[in-house]
DNA sequence: CTCTTAACTGGAAACGTTTGCTATAGGCAA
DNA sequence: TTGCCTATAGCAAACGTTTCCAGTTAAGAG
């Protein structure tokens, strides 16, 4: 492995560029960087002599220069409201691999649920002249919304979000579908007091959420109640507050709904403070794939959807946009997964 | 916001380059670059000039030339050894947080505890031109390790990885110690079959730790017995096979250390094979810092690292290295945190 | 034997910045 | 007035690649 030792006199500091790589195999620039990048113009000859040098050398070709002439940076940037919660985490991780597999390298940039951030976030990828941008957006409806995905010669793909007039990629899940199966459930093991806590409605999830569980009580002839959805945010502060006045309500809730991470988070502290068991005094039932339910405890009813595949279908549909295909979005269905916890005491 | 629309006729598909800032502002490049970059040789009025002409067009420096040309990328790479284990994106996101506070993005690659992966992982690395590269090893001996850690002009963060005749940067946490605090504490309370499922001895943490483990052994005058202690790999399989025979033990092991995310995954399948609780017929205590355990069950026993300023602290090694600065190793503390979980039965 | 073509190879110009050096202008001291 | 210094501005050369274009060689056709 003769690439490994510091390379005759030279310092070990300096990094060996295809300059050195032409000099020591006595060739032209042109001919190493059409060797090393399997152009079709080189001699069998040529090739391995080139590459034989480049080993010897130790030569790893500079990606920054590389970008810098071709325009392409072979990197997307993964934007995301709020890396805290764990769901992202997975949806990332997923991604990531997915990218990877096709040369890319991905870069991501937490908003932590501010727009500001958020702005900030787009601006720095820019700069950083990504190929792409996969986004969670903080809102549907921020001030930079239209200069952020407009952008020029980047395609985008939006993450559970709908923005009208921009033509985006987007990978949507059909909650609503989960939602109502699992809501039509509770009505017909008896249930009528159904909570639901989920976050703002000005984000696609809420909006489908809440038509999936307002269907369902439709389609079983019965009224929703009004008072028993705490619909604004997704923080788990806010579940929290919610959580209390829904447990204190008359007649008191008897299964609720957790909408994702931060009202599981506000939900469960709010049972604690009870005594209450998620499943015995009350049914339960959480949203979203939510990595540590699955690994730790094997009683919560899910509205499952498939975290990974979201994250993968975002690869393919940036890698699309890359090769300059129309935007087009694509739909993750949901499944109502029964456990334990939706039982409850009825 | 006059850089949101599509700037006269210019093709919203073109970038701004700093050459046409220069020529709407009728100044030479050179001002126009030192500008914006805050270079005391500019007058007042040209920087006031520039700006609102740079503002205009919506002009975003490419950073990809002025890394090429500056020779730094302000990217730091994180190498981690298993992005599955959710340890590490706690430790990951609090890394990228600080890293970010300092104008630093991260990118971060997977190794999937593998050894090439490992090795290609470095090597996209350099050849993106990162300032520095914080990782979490596979293991402490891999072929390519020298190679990897000697690079050129890059400091490296090994995190919780001691690899001799390297001179990195190091953030170690002190296993040993709250390992001895929790042996000592269950030892005290009459447990002695006490098993420990563990990771392979040939990386730091597993070494230290069982350090603690026998040192509290030692420090009670018993002797410890090496039949309970299932040394050898991270991994949720192995761990499950293992805990698997330990139960089968006979006399059975009475309390249960759980070694990281994977060994905790592979026991808590054992015991739920053998119908047995943590905290009820056997005792139990979870080591690291694992999110999940604290978000949804607050009676697990642990012994406790902050990740997140094992995090942080890496960012500021990196950043340290970065200055020039020599390396240094730093230690993070643990602590055993007593829940119910290590009361067992006894 | 010459001409055409194919298959390579080399030279040099770009990509968008930063930065060392040089030039200009005005201010101030002599 | 002259000379010098300071403050500022411009020019042009890098940074390490890719890629267009032109040139060279050898082979094959006539």
């Amino acid at each position: 492995m003769p690439s490994e030792k510091s390379e005759n006199g030279r310092s070990v500091n300096q990094r060996v560029t295809i300059r050195e790589v032409a000099a020591k195999a006595e060739v032209a620039l042109s001919s190493v960087s059409r060797a090393l990048s399997g152009h079709p113009d080189v001699s069998d000859e040529m090739r391995k002599r080139v590459k034989d040098v480049a080993d010897e050398l130790g030569y790893e070709p500079n990606l920054v220069a590389q970008s810098l002439r071709s325009g392409v940076t072979r990197t997307i940037g993964f934007v995301v409201r709020d890396i805290n919660n764990p769901m992202f985490a997975l949806l990332a991780r997923s991604c990531e691999q997915e990218l990877r597999r096709n040369g890319y390298s991905m870069i991501l940039v937490n908003s932590d649920r501010n727009i500001e951030n958020e702005n900030r976030n787009f601006s720095l990828l820019r700069r950083r002249r990504v190929d792409g941008i996969i986004a969670s957006l903080v809102s549907e409806d921020s001030p930079y919304i239209k200069k952020n995905l407009a952008g020029p010669r980047c395609p985008i793909v939006l993450l559970d979000r709908e923005v009208k007039g921009i033509n985006a990629s987007a990978v949507l899940a059909d909650h609503a579908a989960g939602v109502h199966q699992a809501v039509t459930q509770l009505i017909k093991a008896g249930h009528r007091e159904i909570a639901f806590v989920t976050g703002s409605n000005n984000v696609y999830p809420t909006r489908n959420r809440l038509q999936g569980f307002t269907k369902a009580f439709e389609d079983a002839n019965l009224k929703v109640q009004p008072d028993l959805m705490a619909i604004g945010g997704f923080d788990a502060d806010y579940a929290l507050s919610h959580a209390r006045i829904l447990l204190h309500r008359n007649p008191a809730p008897t299964a609720i709904l957790a909408g994702g991470h931060g009202a599981l988070m506000g939900i469960s502290r709010a049972l604690k403070e009870k005594n209450l068991t998620m499943g015995k005094e009350i049914a339960f039932i959480a949203l979203d794939q939510l990595p540590y339910l699955e690994v730790f405890s094997d009683n919560i009813s899910t509205v499952y959807r498939d975290t990974e595949a979201i994250g993968r279908e975002a690869a393919i549909l940036i890698l699309e946009g890359i090769e300059g295909e129309k935007p087009r979005v694509s739909v993750i269905e949901t499944e109502f997964i029964e456990r334990a916890s939706s039982q409850g005491s009825i």
